[in-house]
DNA sequence: CTTATTACGGATATTTATTATCCGTATTTA
DNA sequence: TAAATACGGATAATAAATATCCGTAATAAG
């Protein structure tokens, strides 16, 4: 089981966002050349962050991405799941209806409670989204600022002023 | 991103075999037919279970399955791990390093601390296993005694000793 | 000793999810 | 009007999950 790496890219571009002045934008086209990966395919990411409201993208020329709202309303969950999709990691099939004695399946429209052993990965589920969420871009951005260095940060942002100047 | 099903086959396959008396075993076959499962797929989770430890089993006729430990020394984590690897659901591939302006990546050999994103979604890795670590198949089964219907435990339980003897 | 039953492991097929690309449309700036 | 952009649909390529089959070794019972 793994997380696809759109997660992976969405985190990083949305890092990179939130150091962004306010009112500028990078198109995708950009964030793709800037990690060195396939434009095309991050563009499905991103516009998936846009859809459920994280980032905000507007079209023509000087058009891009910024983000949505303040990076301190941003948290690891949101993005996490706007990519991932907000499903649990474990699904329970109810294998415990296939046993010979078992108790009748609900009725159409009721519920039932989860089983003994579903309830334990979901609570496991929650605490892994519950830490997820606690994390925001600005936490992110503060641990970035403080360990890298100032000439690594700089030279990137110099690469992106002047290709969006190009 | 989703556990395979494995994963629940063998929680539920560790219950039954928790339940069970000292020195009995259960076939692959039966655990598969008690749960309606497919019996060779099965068989897969069940030789993982048994490579990590969680349970041992024996050939010949009157063989199968049994816990290698006590319940309580087997925790969710433990069978997991073994039927979906212990490898982390978040990899990250170093994007960072495609940056134009990105600091060199480590001497063959030597290490560098993970990148900010990175540690944010291993912390939550662990938190997510860490909770799965503190519930142990003793645990689960006080649960399922307590609220599973009498009838029901007795009833599975005499379909087994009914397969085997048969 | 023979037979039936079992765990185990390798090989292979099938199905689904992930990864990736391509292209047409609408919008916006210059 | 032209160039650049987000957006969404369609499709292809690759990898992973799901599933089956079969040969081997071990073991209990007749």
């Amino acid at each position: 089981m793994q997380l696809k790496n759109h997660v992976e890219w969405a985190l990083h571009c949305c890092s990179v966002l939130a150091a962004l002045p306010e009112d500028e934008r990078i198109p995708a086209k950009l964030l793709a050349e800037l990690h060195g990966i396939p434009r095309e395919y991050l563009s499905k990411a991103l516009q998936a962050l846009s859809s459920a409201g994280i980032i905000s993208g507007t079209l023509g020329p000087t058009g891009g991405y910024k983000l949505a709202r303040a990076p301190g309303r941003i948290t690891f969950l949101d993005i996490v799941e706007a990519v991932e999709g907000k499903g649990r990691t474990f699904v329970c099939t109810e294998i415990r209806d296939n046993m010979p004695c078992a108790e009748k399946p609900p009725a159409k429209g009721k519920t039932r409670r989860p089983c003994a052993v579903a309830r334990v990965m979901y609570d496991a589920d929650k605490a892994w989204r519950s830490h997820l969420q606690s994390v925001t871009l600005a936490d992110l951005a503060k641990t970035v600022e403080k360990e890298v260095p100032l000439r690594v940060l700089k030279g990137n942002a110099e690469w992106l002023a002047a290709k969006r100047n190009a």
